[in-house]
DNA sequence: GCGACGATCTCA
DNA sequence: GAGATCGTCGCC
């Protein structure tokens, strides 16, 4: 995957990623995912449900670097959520990886994920998936597209998704902007979250 | 320095 | 429908 295709703003970059396989690689062994379901978040000052949206701070720099970056953030007191860097530029926008299916390591996954049942729900919700790849503060600001890097984004061996499979509605969990219809999925996958609103809040 | 709250998940 | 669980940021 070539990085002007991330240098985009992350509604564009949301849909390529649908489809898109990420990798992450170990001593252990290789876990590979194909990304079924992916939420966009804007820059500074340009979607308030961001993190990045009041500006830059220690917690939320790596969303600031270029585009291709990959993004940890850790959330609730116990969960990871892995997000790709997008632009353009690097104006601090991203995409939320919210669900995906394991295509290799399934079983290194496993490992990971002791209590699931069925191979779907592996990398089904964004704390789910990082937890079945591996993904923590660690891998926080790995460049998603350099060779050798342990973490990696590509579309080989991957069809585009057709339009008319491709779902839109709005975020999950989101109090704040709830109107922005900024979440994709592909419809009818079982590695698909379910929908859940955010609690309302008060705009800002 | 403090406290509210969050891009969640699991289980009842 | 609620609890687990804690880092971060904004505000006092």
């Amino acid at each position: 995957m070539r990085r002007s295709e991330l240098d985009q703003p992350a509604q564009v970059v949301a849909q390529t990623l649908l489809g898109a396989l990420l990798t992450h690689s170990v001593a252990d062994g290789v876990v590979s995912v194909r990304i079924t379901e992916v939420e966009a978040y804007g820059g500074v000052g340009a979607d308030p449900a961001s993190h990045a949206h009041r500006g830059r701070t220690p917690g939320n720099e790596v969303m600031f670097a270029m585009p291709g970056t990959l993004y940890v953030y850790f959330v609730y007191g116990m969960h990871w959520c892995a997000n790709v860097v997008c632009g353009p530029g690097s104006d601090a926008s991203a995409v939320l990886l919210r669900g995906a299916a394991v295509v290799e390591g399934v079983g290194l996954s496993r490992r990971r994920r002791p209590t699931v049942r069925r191979d779907s729900d592996l990398a089904k919700g964004p704390a789910n998936l990082a937890a079945a790849l591996g993904l923590s503060g660690s891998a926080n600001g790995l460049d998603l597209l350099r060779r050798g890097s342990p973490v990696r984004l590509s579309k080989a061996g991957s069809r585009p998704v057709e339009t008319k499979r491709v779902g839109v509605g709005p975020r999950v969990g989101v109090g704040r902007a709830t109107d922005r219809p900024w979440r994709w999925w592909i419809i009818d996958d079982p590695t698909v979250s379910r929908y859940r609103a955010g609690r309302g809040r008060t705009p800002r």
